[in-house]
DNA sequence: TCGTAGGTATACCGATCTGTTTACTAGCTC
DNA sequence: GAGCTAGTAAACAGATCGGTATACCTACGA
């Protein structure tokens, strides 16, 4: 992840509404006009700053995954736990993010549903976003001192990811600590 | 899933078109306009026999879903498996069908990205759908003679759904094979 | 034979889409 | 005080959106 500059005010602005619009609605759904009216700024100023719609929905997701990624090391971070233990609060930080950011599901998944074209801005920032919570998650569990590390990380990523769909579609209640409890087991085995 | 009245062949056309052009494309990057032209059909026809393009989506999801169960009630009645092992033969499904007809992702799961709106008729089927599956599940874990066979039909749903959204995100090779080793271990131990 | 169902063809509707343009203003800095 | 940056206000562009209207055609069954 590069380093963004520094945006005006103005199109802090922007990019917070965008961000809130495109997560609850959809991104086709959601027009400049309705970005630009919401924020209190002319459709010049929202083109002056980002440059394109397109643009300004990389822009969405990459500032929405700063904050994911920062949740999730801030959660790991504060706690005290065995290193053996540390790959499952990964899966505590998805709840609470869940509760409070996440009702509709994982933005990326979504975005990606809008977004077959392959060569679009946003479509870098998705693949970014998998690729760091996979190596973090091999992070975690070589620190874990456990054997095939790949593999225990994409079989959490699996996990983490079925337990926000299936939590989003609310086909399964508690779907984030149902699939703890089964990376607990996971980890205990290897 | 009530019963659909047989199709004209023009709107029947009109579904296998649409049906390739909102998974391939999302929903609302798909016109009316032009699912009407690609199927060689005017859009009063399209009208006539759907009424709206909610109707035409909710159709479009509905389809799909037949098709979905057909394949995997085919997939494990064709098998000889012991009762034990027949839970996993919907993996098997899951793989074959997303070679084939799944390379983005699951249609429910995108669908619901794009259609935020509870009172949208392609919510119902999308729910359907999922239901479904997961009572599928639990019908084959308890005559697999499993202990708890809501959670552990759960769990396993929490792993398709998990192996198709990292799968088609590119981000897990080989992700169903992954997760039916998962849910063999699950079953094993359960 | 007459009505109906299922079509084609085409024009149209008002709204909305992304994006651009022109004109002007306030504040900051060199 | 000149020039730059960031902004407002508002109109405009061309395309596309979902949906409707009118007129006509054909096959078929009572």
């Amino acid at each position: 992840m590069s380093a963004e500059p520094v945006l005006t005010p103005a199109a802090e602005k922007v990019l917070e509404v965008a961000g809130e619009l495109f997560y609850a609605n959809g991104i086709h759904a959601v027009g400049v006009d309705a970005i630009a009216a919401e924020s209190g700024v002319t459709k010049k100023t929202l083109y002056d700053r980002f440059g394109s719609k397109d643009a300004l929905v990389a822009r969405y997701l990459r500032r929405r995954d700063e904050r994911w990624r920062e949740h999730v090391l801030a959660t790991v971070e504060r706690s005290r736990a065995a290193p053996a233990r540390r790959p499952l609060l990964v899966f505590d930080a998805l709840e609470t993010w869940t509760a409070t950011m996440n009702p509709r599901g994982c933005a990326f998944v979504n975005a990606h549903a809008e977004l077959p074209d392959a060569g679009h801005p946003g479509r870098e920032v998705i693949a970014d976003q998998k690729r760091w919570l996979l190596a973090y998650l091999r992070a975690l569990v070589a620190e874990a001192g456990l054997r095939n590390p790949a593999k225990l990380a994409r079989a959490l990523l699996i996990l983490l990811e079925g337990a926000t769909v299936t939590g989003s579609l609310d086909v399964v209640p508690d779907a984030v600590r149902a699939a703890k409890s089964i990376a607990k087991d996971l980890l205990d085995a290897a």
